[in-house]
RNA sequence: UGUCCAGUAGCUCAAUGGCAGAGCACCGGCCUGAUAAGCCGGUGAUGUCAGUUCGAUUCUGACCUGGAUGACCA
């Protein structure tokens, strides 16, 4: 017998099987570099359409993690894809490089401020930490596959941009939106300084709550107050009497202004006896039982009920401290706990602060920013408020006016980098006013004009902008933005001429970055008026150098000019940065600084427990990137729908790594079939195609267009649906498997083949943009071993462009679903052992309608579309009794009698038609030693 | 404690006011010319409880679970 399979065209292809991505992709990084495939897309791209996504800088501090990866990688893939979609879609990484964090790392290692280091000294030692931490968190996004302008990033330290926030401060400053205020914030005595909105976060406390009794100052008055408003007089002038006010915060007594009682909530003057003592107190009616009931309280009668109004005015005595604070109207005031009266103390809340101001109480702070009473405090100078608490409780039960204490659980604000908890202190301090210049109506309407990615961010940006408190944008540390401007030492206002000055330190950094307004002497900007002013020492809150990246980066970069496309971060950023840069940008430019928002969500493991730590349930992208490699990561990234919770598990992993495989194969069988096919010579017109072919080419079109399309609308869990759905049914379960007999037994130059190569060149052409923003190390493989005259990178490429479609002859659809019912009714014959693959069998299909046509417009080529050495139809009116049901079709399914050809596998009646060839059927005689055979269909 | 989002087979995703689809995994079989592959067949699901409706996975409400975010001030 002749060996025949040296007839065969067999898939050849250096392309491996065994993709070993942890040990490929960081060559393939290397070759990238080497060729500067960023800068030759930036070339390439010139002139085109721009697409920008701005990059939203991660800080500086710490290794990247799971978020960080699905964050980069997600941008990644649109860039990549707007790329491909012929847009010219820059990329530049950014860091977030001033602020706290740093400062404390740096202090683990020098101490604090002043100790080891000076000022200027510890503000290098941060800046060499920060650009140690870029570049190992640089080295980690590379290495992700995630291409950008790495070498050349934006960092918020660089001199350049410090110089640029403060224009854009000054812009602020101009355009009226800046103030001087003299507020209770929050302040973290850990940090020494006060605290934005974003760094507080709440969590659980013990505190101690005390009802503190603040006793009348003129009985008297208090009775006239009562009989004005009931008609009556309450009597008892001869007890003492007072109002108990409930806090957990005692240290804020020292600063106490007033009492404030809900002006429409109904209080009632009380009498009873506490050891045989008797004594009046006011309490608001529906807490009373339970306040009394604290206070031992027995033979209680309610004397009068009266309006928080009704008394409003009347003076109380201080508990301790030499004077005396009013009853004032609140009406935050509730009834939830407590006494329903409120210590007021203006410098130590915002309540208080608030109804300080509209009762023209004194802001009285007497805690310095270390948390100890300032000199001159009565009886606590000195102490740390945190101390200072027994000796206060003290001097209240001296004073008889410590009614009750108690331990309370409650929820409290924290230093979200401490961990401490945070007191409420006025101090002076730069705000962003949000509605002196009206920017808060203006953000609120620039949040119509932007598209949010999923829809829902609209409301809760909407939510936060209407309900936030103006923008405290000064803190007392080291490494920072210096607030640059001069306060004149009498009038305490800035000076006239700050946006020129602010102008004129910008120019200094720009070339010595914040150095510059440090080592200034005012002398050589203001001249003999520096005399009288004095140099802000505050740096600016770090969510402003994030915030006015958009700003400060299109500077030196314009091609990522405001507004720009689009921002992708986390859904947590709708409070941080995608608030700062709407409010910096309407600030400055009355504009939303981007087009559309997009986020995703965090990352949890397989029960949607979110990552953390101390669960224990953290999966680093370190360990997935360097076992399995970046793509089975960046592939885990695009099939999750970002916009819920994306949960990630040893076993989704390995989901992820069978996907992958499967669509590697895919290609690898593409490329092995297209072996000695060259495109120039071999590429075939659509009319001179085999009609199946010109149907794989339509399918991959059709799909082009809804991956397309899909990449658009960012849904990439789509896309990987769409991919892996065509690789695994459209190609591996129908077409490929059909047209390996041609591929194989028909001439290497002959027609069959070349059409069924060219459609497998299309559809790799393809495939191969598909894959590129999310598989982007795989794609850039196959593209290396893809037949034909092509770029140094899929990249550099754009979207392929399939040939104009042909109308087909065949219904394949049908002919796909007619191949099912045959597989359907071959099943009991394998199962009983009369056939093994279905080439030993043969079949006749019984049909009608529009599935009959289909087949009979195949002829003889049917069986090839089914795969069977014999396939007849004929219509349903002449089907035999045994005769099986299959779908919508009859067909009858048996062993074949021939013989088997050595070298097609059919079975056929013609085995050695050809005399000298005894072994092989006529059709391969034919395709050996003769013409070749043509087909038309199949 | 408020608000928002999510909950569909073991996993990843679909869909619809009218029999809940796909792929993977799993089970069974085939092939050995994609072979640490490939092909065929099969099993399997709407978080819970009510309501609206002829009919609800879809609409409404409550609850549960998870996530995000805010308030919690005295």
């Amino acid at each position: 017998m002749t060996d025949y399979k040296d007839t065969l065209n067999l898939p050849r292809t250096a392309f491996p099987m065994r993709a070993n991505l942890a040990q490929r992709e960081p060559k393939m990084l290397a070759a990238w570099q080497e060729q500067d495939l960023y800068g030759q897309i930036r070339r390439a791209s010139e002139g085109r359409k721009p697409f920008v996504l701005l990059d939203g800088p991660p800080y500086a501090n710490g290794k990247i993690h799971l978020g960080h990866a699905v964050n980069k990688v997600l941008k990644d893939i649109v860039v990549k894809s707007r790329t491909l979609a012929g847009f010219d879609a820059p990329y530049i990484p950014g860091w977030d490089c001033h602020g706290l964090p740093i400062e404390l790392q740096v202090e683990k290692k020098h101490g604090k401020v002043g100790r080891k280091l000076d000022a200027r000294a510890f503000r290098q030692a941060c800046r060499e930490y920060a650009l140690k931490q870029v570049d190992s968190q640089r080295e980690d996004f590379v290495r992700l596959g995630v291409l950008g302008d790495w070498s050349r990033p934006y960092l918020t330290l660089d001199p350049g941009f410090e110089a640029n926030q403060v224009r854009g401060f000054a812009r602020i400053i101009e355009r009226g939106h800046l103030q001087r205020g003299y507020k209770p914030v929050h302040w973290c005595l850990d940090c020494g300084s006060a605290l934005a909105e974003a760094e507080v976060e709440y969590r659980d406390k013990a505190s101690v709550a005390i009802d503190v009794l603040f006793t009348a100052a003129d009985p008297a008055a208090l009775n006239a107050a009562v009989q004005a408003a009931t008609g009556q007089d309450p009597g008892g002038a001869e007890l003492p009497v007072g109002i108990p006010i409930w806090t957990t915060t005692a240290w804020t007594l020292p600063a106490n202004q007033a009492v404030a009682l809900g002006p429409e909530l109904e209080y009632g003057l009380y009498e009873f006896a506490v050891e045989d003592q008797r004594q009046r107190l006011i309490l608001a009616v529906e807490l009373a039982a339970d306040s009394l009931s604290r206070y031992d309280a027995r033979n209680i009668s309610q004397i009068s009920v009266f309006k928080g109004e009704d008394i409003k005015g009347i003076l109380l005595n201080h508990p301790f401290a030499e004077r005396q604070v009013p009853v004032i109207a609140g009406d935050f005031v509730t009834l939830e706990a407590g006494t329903g009266a409120v210590h007021i103390a203006p410098g130590h809340g915002e309540d208080d602060f608030a109804a300080g101001v509209a009762n023209e109480l004194e802001i009285y702070n007497p805690v310095g920013a270390d948390g100890v009473y300032l000199p001159g405090t009565p009886l606590f100078e000195g102490q740390h408020i945190n101390k200072a608490a027994d000796a206060i409780l003290e001097v209240l039960t001296q004073q008889g006016c410590l009614l009750n204490r108690e331990p309370y659980h409650h929820s409290y604000p924290h230093c979200w980098r401490h961990r401490t908890p945070l007191i409420f202190r006025a101090t002076p301090q730069w705000f962003v006013n949000l509605d002196q210049q009206g920017l808060r109506q203006q953000a609120l309407a620039s949040i119509e004009s932007v598209r949010w990615i999923p829809d829902w961010g609209r409301e809760r940006i909407e939510g936060m902008v209407a309900g936030r408190p103006d923008w405290c944008i000064s803190r007392q540390r080291t490494w920072g933005v210096p607030i640059p401007l001069f306060i004149h030492k009498v009038t305490g206002d800035i000076h006239p001429d700050s946006p020129a000055l602010i102008e004129q330190i910008a120019e200094r950094m720009d070339s010595e970055g914040i150095e510059a307004w440090f080592d200034l002497d005012p002398v050589d900007l203001l001249g003999e008026a520096a005399a009288d002013y004095e140099a802000v020492k505050d740096t600016m809150d770090v969510w402003m150098d994030s915030g006015m990246v958009h700003f400060c980066v299109a500077q030196s970069r314009p091609e990522v000019a405001a507004p720009v496309d689009l921002y992708l971060e986390g859904s947590d950023q709708h409070r941080g940065w995608f608030q700062s840069s709407l409010l910096t940008s309407v600030a400055m430019f009355d504009r939303a600084p981007y087009r559309e928002v997009l986020t995703h969500g965090f990352t949890v493991d397989e029960k949607g427990h979110k990552m953390s730590k101390s669960l224990g349930n953290t999966i680093e992208p370190q360990k997935i990137v360097n076992s399995l490699g970046a793509d089975i990561l960046r592939l885990w990234i695009a099939a999750t729908d970002y916009r819920a919770e994306m949960s990630l598990s040893e076993e989704i992993l390995k989901r992820v790594t069978d996907s992958y495989r499967r669509m590697r194969n895919t290609a690898r069988f593409l490329l092995g079939n297209l072996h000695g096919f060259e495109p120039d010579s071999d590429l075939l017109q659509p009319d001179d195609m085999v009609d199946l072919d010109r149907w794989a080419v339509a399918r991959a079109s059709r799909l082009q267009a809804e991956i397309l399309q899909a990449y658009g609308d960012y849904e990439f869990h789509r896309v990987y649906q769409l991919l892996h759905n065509f690789c695994v049914v459209d190609m591996g379960g129908f077409y490929l498997d059909v047209i390996k007999d041609r591929l194989y037994t028909t001439g290497a130059d002959s027609q069959p083949r070349r059409s069924a190569q060219t459609a497998m060149y299309h559809v790799a052409e393809a495939m191969v943009r598909w894959l590129a923003p999310i598989l982007s190390f795989t794609a850039e493989e196959i593209w290396q071993s893809l037949p034909g005259e092509r770029g140094a990178s899929v990249l550099l490429a754009t979207d392929y462009p399939f040939p104009a479609a042909e109308k087909l002859s065949i219904d394949w659809e049908q002919i796909i679903g007619i191949r099912d019912a045959v597989a359907q009714v071959l099943e009991p014959l394998r199962a009983a052992g009369d056939i093994g693959s279905g080439l030993e069998a043969e079949v006749t299909v019984y049909a009608e309608g529009t599935s009959l046509a289909a087949m009979q417009s195949l002829g003889d080529e049917l069986r090839f579309a089914l795969i069977t050495s014999a396939a007849a139809v004929l219509p349903l009116s002449e089907r035999p009794e045994s005769a099986v049901l299959a779908g919508e079709q009859w067909v009858v399914a048996s062993a074949s009698a021939d013989a088997k050809c050595v070298r097609c596998w059919h079975r056929r009646p013609d085995i050695g038609a050809v005399a000298s060839h005894p072994d092989i059927c006529a059709r391969c005689a034919d395709n050996v030693a003769g013409a070749g055979e043509s087909r038309q269909f199949a």
